[in-house]
DNA sequence: GTCTATAAGATGATAGAC
DNA sequence: GTCTATCATCTTATAGAC
């Protein structure tokens, strides 16, 4: 694996669990074996290497939504996929999502790191916005928003509270605009 | 206004935009105009300063809500309220809910800050489980766990996106649970 | 690519004067 | 109560050897 992914994989466990700035180069490169000069061959600063987190978490995620849609599923069928992706991480290894630990933080990010966070939103409000659209439901896109906004939500207070009843409780919320 | 008392207020305003780790005790003395040193004579400690100023902000939070439900008002009124709560900071200041920002933060926390943490969601939980079972709702609790996580995330979506919308479609969305 | 060494600045915290 | 002065440690980042 090359060093910059297995650099990524330590900067993004330990972020979703502490958040951005408790999170170090130092941090990193302990945690990898290294030293934390040679991070910056990587990533030559925080920033970038905080783009090319949100960028790649993105992408994963858009990637694993897409490999398990197959084709013409049903509307409910296609958001329990959507569900079940935020569901994993939290219930194995409690790791809340990225963009809801950043999103959180925004005040002290640098405004490339806060855009691509709201791509990530926006991209999960579009693909919502098609599944709510296809189900015949008026306002998709307001059933998506609040879907987004729910379920980053019940990854924290999950978290906070040692409850996953919190974020299936949450789920059953969301999945209730199609029932 | 005692001296503590506008401590919290300045560490209240700038950890709710930036995240408890991006906030030093030199930011908020000199948002004050005083010396870092002189913070510690009001809280030893950044973990006595958090702790207080979660249970402050709870406090707050709960005579807010005591003060404006009169009596026996109708539970989608009293629900109303409660989302208005929420809204307030983040439509007026663009600042979330202080526990979000630091559930989110979680794993960087010393674990006194987020038992309070923790104390301010199973609070809002407990106000929004009476609301639903005075309506008569089945499982209210589970409601109630539903509507904190997505007003919570509501506000950390809404505001990375700068779009008030997210969270008034999320609180339509809390609502329905009672229409 | 990774290392050592180092820089300039920030951090939480303390001692002691006023 | 607030200050100056100071501490040990951590931060991001760079220069240059290997």
């Amino acid at each position: 694996m090359p060093t910059a992914q297995t650099i990524l994989d330590s900067a993004e466990a330990q972020m979703r669990a502490r958040g951005y700035n408790d999170v170090s180069y130092r941090n990193i490169a302990d945690a990898l074996g290294m030293k934390s000069a040679s991070l910056h061959y990587h990533f030559a600063s925080k920033t970038d290497l905080g783009v090319a987190l949100v960028r790649r978490y993105a992408e994963n995620f858009r990637a694993a939504y897409d490999a398990q849609i197959q084709g013409n599923s049903a509307p409910l069928a296609t958001l329990d996929i959507f569900i079940a992706l935020h569901r994993q991480a939290l219930a194995e290894q409690e790791l809340i999502c990225l963009c809801a630990v950043l999103g959180a933080e925004r005040g002290s990010l640098p405004e490339a790191i806060n855009d691509e966070v709201r791509a990530f939103f926006i991209g999960n409000i579009n693909i919502l916005t098609q599944i709510f659209n296809n189900a015949g439901r008026p306002k998709p896109e307001r059933a998506a928003k609040a879907s987004v906004s729910a379920l980053e939500g019940a990854m924290i207070v999950a978290g906070v509270n040692g409850d996953m009843d919190v974020f299936d409780a949450t789920a059953e919320l969301v999945r209730t605009q199609l029932l």
